[in-house]
Formats: structure tokens, C-alpha cells, sequence
DNA sequence: GGCCGTATCAGCCAAAAGGTGGAGAGACCA
DNA sequence: TGGTCTCTCCACCTTTTGGCTGATACGGCC
């Protein structure tokens, strides 16, 4: 038996340690190395060079969890990533999903959901909480409502406010660029307006 | 030296086993029960008698933590109740202060934070992350940042994703005095678009 | 009675957003 | 190779929204 070499990626010390401590229970399995931000992952995924990564997506400010995983992915593509967050926003879901993510687990995930995970990955298998299966599944029935992740990505920073420019100079696009993704991103929702897209992007998708 | 028994409330096996872990290396604190919901979190209470109540607020289905709060308050009032979430949410802090909690520590507060509150609590003093502190400040300095009931109303409704137009039609208003009502919302949240307003108003205010 | 907060309405102007139609580049795939 | 998807950009036009100023009316409150 293979011991399997972890790396935790989340900024809430508590979420680490709890996950250090759920994982230590099982004889297959050690964590090699934390990381509190983007950043430091990368870092630490080249020092310890873990079979599995466990990265959350929302990490206070700097790197995103996405980011992070596209970054880990070119860097160190050996590695399996499993994304272990709170929300099962379909937009997180298809942008973790697009950016190489092997699995994609709910912090309500019972301890052998997440063992399960762990072990799967290393093998090549893809694990996900039930929730986040059931939504993969509902897109597959409706293909032509998927966001694509360049209008996943729009839509999150939507959410937040932003204004036509604003969401072009952040995106490096021109606001000509923004209105069509919008009036595609609208025409997927079922909606009118960008307020209307909010408001379902949030309730809907979890966004936050 | 007393030892200070502690009872952890959270839907998450990952955050009550970190929360476990890291109380677990103070000599002073023992954890002496779990409780997954709110329901079970008025049983534990009873039972174990805890100086101190961890508690999230976000806890999935049943009971949430604000009516966690106020029931535990009425029960076993000697013990003291520490709120334990991820969002500092305005809406959030001002109820789960009205329901009876003594502190509110944020999920990504460093150990030693939550070591102090603890020790705090049963000493009566209470204990809040720095941006939940600062939140608090910041409404005591602008009271005037309080909505009015109509705005409040009006707020739900543009939450949903309605036109101005519609809007005036709903509340039986001229188009008119939507656009003053919202120039009043909008300077009190902060705010310089309807995108924004919602955003805020979904995410800080909890209106769902 | 006068002051203040709240709710209602108007008009004007500038800015932002949305609708329509078109188009090129690159990736991927059958 | 041709079709499809995705991302990018443009022009023109209409509708919506936001900023500003000002107004009336009702109900507490000191």
C-alpha cells in the first residue's frame, strides 16, 4: 500500500486543521505541506510535490482557487486536484471543471466522501458530491444553457456590480466584447436585464 | 485553573474536527461535545453543559443558528454563545448580537483569536474579528444609513430583478418616485447602480 | 406653530445598458 | 476540408437608468 502525499489549500486555518486531522485517521493517506493563498500553493505543490491537491476556490484576496488550478495544472500536471468548497455554483463548477480540476467536493462532504475522493484521484477518477453531480447532470440535459467559461467568469464579476467598462478593463476586452457575452449570458438565464441576471445568478447558482 | 468545556455547532464535520484540533492543544479548553444542527445543538446544550457555545450560522436545512441562538438563550442562559461564520454580514451580526450572542469570530480568524474569545466569553467579554468590529463601528457612526420601511420594500422587489417601470407598478407609485426611492437606497448602501444595490443587497443584507 | 422625516410626483439631461446585425480568428472535430 | 463553437470587435439605434433640482402632503414631536 501506497502511502498518498496531500497537499490542504484553503485560507481558514480551522478548515486545514480539520481537514489534517479527518485525513490523519486513515493510514493511506499524509499531508505533506498546507497553503493559505494561491500563491503559497504553487509554491508549496513544487517543494512537496503531493499526488493530490485539496484547494478551496474563495481565497480572500490575491490568486483565486481558479487561477491557482490552471497554474498548478501547467506547472505540475502530475497532480491531481480536488476542489473543496462551500458553494455549488455551477459557474465555479464548469470554471474549476475547464481549468483541470479532477474532483469537486462540498465541505458538508461526510470524511469517506473525501477519502474517497483522495484515493480516486490518484487513480484517474473523477469524485463529486451528490449536489454537484446532480447540476453537471441538469446541464447535460439542457447543453444550450451552459455558460461558457469565458461568460461564467463574466457573469461572477456581474454579480459583484461592475458596470460594462468595468468588466472590460478587468477582463482586457473591449465593452463591445462585454455586451455581447451579456446578451448571450441573458439569452441562457432566461432574462431581460442584467438585474434579473444578478439576482438568478446569485439565488440560482450561489454565487457570492 | 479551570478548564473551560466547549460545544461546537456546525454542519461541516470538516470545521467541527479543525475547530477540535486546534482547542484541543489549549490546556485551559476541552471540547466536550458536537452537535450538526440547531436542533441537536439545544440537545447537546442540555446535556453537556458547556461554559461556551461555538456556533455557525449557516446550517443547511432546519433550524438556523439566529433561532439557535435565541432558543439556547432562553434554556441555558449562564452559557455563552459564540457566533462562528464565514460572512460578516451586517443583517447577520446586528441579529445574531439581538439574538444573545457574546462574540463573533469570522471562519479565517487566526487560532489566537479564537483561543481569546473563548476565554473571553466565559469571562463575559465579548470578542469579534476585526472586520466584524469594524462593521459594527461603522453603523453606530451612520445611522442614517438605516432604510427606511417603503426603500426596504422597494429593495426586495429590485432584488428580483424588476424595471423601474415595474417596480412603480407593483408598489402602485409613479415611475417618478421609484427613481427618488432608489437614489435614497442607493446613497445609504453605498452605491452608484442598481447592479450594485442588488449585489449588496443579496449578499449583506441576506435578502433572498 | 414650526421642524423633521417620509412618501409622493415632475422635468431635464447625460450616461449606461440593451437590441440588431454583421464579421474575423482560432480551436476542435467529424 | 467544412462545420461548429468560442471569443473577439464594430456600428447604429432605442430604452433604461441615474443625477439634479424642486415641489406637495401627511404625521409626529418639541
Amino acid at each position: 500500500m501506497t502511502t498518498i502525499s496531500v497537499l490542504l489549500v484553503d485560507d481558514h486555518t480551522v478548515v486545514r486543521s480539520g481537514l489534517k486531522a479527518l485525513l490523519g485517521t486513515q493510514a493511506d493517506i499524509a499531508v505533506v505541506g498546507e497553503a493559505a493563498s494561491g500563491e503559497e500553493a504553487l509554491e508549496a505543490a513544487q517543494r512537496h510535490q503531493p499526488a493530490v491537491v485539496l484547494m478551496d476556490l474563495a481565497m480572500g484576496a490575491g490568486m483565486d482557487g481558479i487561477e491557482a488550478i490552471k497554474q498548478l495544472r501547467q506547472r505540475t500536471p502530475q497532480q491531481a486536484i480536488i476542489v473543496f468548497t462551500t458553494y455549488d455554483s455551477d459557474a465555479d463548477i464548469v470554471r474549476a471543471v475547464d481549468a483541470g480540476a479532477m474532483g469537486y467536493l462540498l465541505k458538508d462532504a461526510a470524511p469517506e466522501e473525501i477519502f474517497a475522493a483522495v484515493r480516486g484521484a490518484v487513480q484517474g477518477k473523477s469524485v463529486m458530491s451528490a449536489p454537484v453531480a446532480s447540476r453537471l447532470f441538469q446541464q447535460l440535459r439542457h447543453p444550450d444553457e451552459i455558460l461558457t467559461p469565458r461568460e461564467a467568469e463574466l457573469l461572477s464579476l456581474l454579480t459583484q456590480g461592475l458596470s460594462n467598462r468595468d468588466l472590460g478593463k478587468r477582463l482586457f476586452i473591449s465593452e463591445a466584447t462585454v455586451k455581447t457575452h451579456l446578451a448571450h449570458i441573458y439569452a441562457k438565464l432566461g432574462v431581460e436585464t442584467r438585474a434579473a441576471a444578478i439576482a438568478t445568478a446569485i439565488r440560482r447558482e450561489g454565487m457570492r
